[in-house]
DNA sequence: CACAGGATAATTGTATCCAAAAATTGCTGC
DNA sequence: GCAGCAATTTTTGGATACAATTATCCTGTG
């Protein structure tokens, strides 16, 4: 028998839950207002949830409010974009190094499957979502939960320009090349090549999500 | 004539604010519940605020906020505390050796200042965001807001424990003799020394720190 | 016609009030 | 005397109502 999923859930989490993803598929532009009433009145709730989802969010990095007016869509600078980068690459090269030997036949094979579905997935947000359970398995041996967090917290606001950037199927499949090879050199236990392919995968991420977030903020 | 200061402030952010330093100094215990509607009437305010500093403060892992069931100081356990000051050490080295070039006589000078002011300071408080002060000047001229921004944020759930350890003068003196060889040893351009320093200066945090957590876990 | 000033509207921040969930108390039966 | 259960109390989450601030529009003036 199951055990009822215990909703220990509040609106205003699931309300950040949802827009974050809006945001992603790019409901909001950059510099764009998000209106309390209007989106309270969308997801049928009050203001006062919306207010704490919105806070949320802004301490995630994805809106910036000011008071008394109004949560807007940030714009993250390149500058900003690169040193996200730059700190993605100090914390989840600690964590890859951390979780290399601890995998075994088990994790490996549930990342070739979490592989499988990514690619099966179609639209932006599944690939997103997607590639973030990919990571985490891949990192999650390490037992580093601080960490994880972290490395959540700092693709927040980049997985926005990533979504746009899954528009030409070549960049898909060099991605999923990548992946590929992540698991391949687990397996045979080349700690060196490991490193190496998680730096060209970021490496190559950021120069796509630069020419993204740059090509946007023409206003 | 001087003009108004501009209170772009909202309640809520004066709250978690003070709330903060609350923590800090120790008035609620590891595993105590702060009541919002106590809080509300202590600081003459609704409980709208309240709710939203508490859930801020959560963000900032200060506080474990339960569906219905409040919010308590959070207990971080020892394997936690050790994977933030690992992740400080990462953040804060590259912080550093950003930094370490673009020091001039102006940013020495101020540096020396906070920490003369730093080492006036009397009460745990004043040594604590003294020390955040210190550390921001350290790491300024890197200009980078982001790893910044990381740097407070994996200091937040420490400095409780940083400011029980402020108990022994001994401590407090080698503290400020690190601080003094840190900013000696960029002075002359010494890279190699400020790493080691700054590390020296981390893992001697870490273990008092290390050391007041698991002490005072014992109810 | 541009622009300053002020009334008006729109929007956010906070207080008050109600509903839902959890903790507590007290009763009942054994 | 105590385990189990139900009513009560307490506390949190959310909705509605009001106050404070900002944005907009209109008008008059140079």
């Amino acid at each position: 028998m199951t055990i009822a999923p215990l909703a220990a859930t509040t609106t205003a989490s699931v309300l950040a839950q949802r827009l974050r993803e809006a945001i992603d598929a790019g409901r909001w532009q950059p510099g764009e207002l998000l209106r309390q009433e209007q989106i309270a009145a969308e997801y049928g709730v009050s203001r006062i949830p919306v207010r704490e989802a919105l806070a949320q969010l802004q301490s995630e990095g994805l809106l910036e409010i000011a008071h008394y007016r109004g949560a807007r869509v940030s714009r993250p600078q390149a500058a900003e974009i690169d040193e996200l980068f730059d700190l993605r690459l100090l914390v989840e090269s600690d964590l890859l190094t951390r979780a290399f030997s601890r995998h075994d036949q088990r994790s490996l094979r549930e990342l070739t499957r979490l592989q499988d579905r990514l690619e099966d997935a179609d639209d932006r947000l599944g690939w997103i979502s997607g590639d973030i359970a990919f990571h985490e398995a891949l990192y999650g041996p390490a037992e580093r939960p601080r960490s994880l967090a972290l490395f959540r917290q700092l693709r927040a606001p980049i997985d926005r320009f990533s979504a746009q950037a899954l528009g030409p199927r070549a960049r898909k499949q060099g991605w999923a090349d990548e992946h590929r090879q992540l698991i391949a050199a687990v397996a045979v236990g080349d700690a060196a090549a490991v490193q190496k392919i998680l730096e060209q995968h970021l490496q190559a991420t950021r120069a796509v999500v630069l020419a993204a977030c740059s090509g946007e903020g023409d206003d």
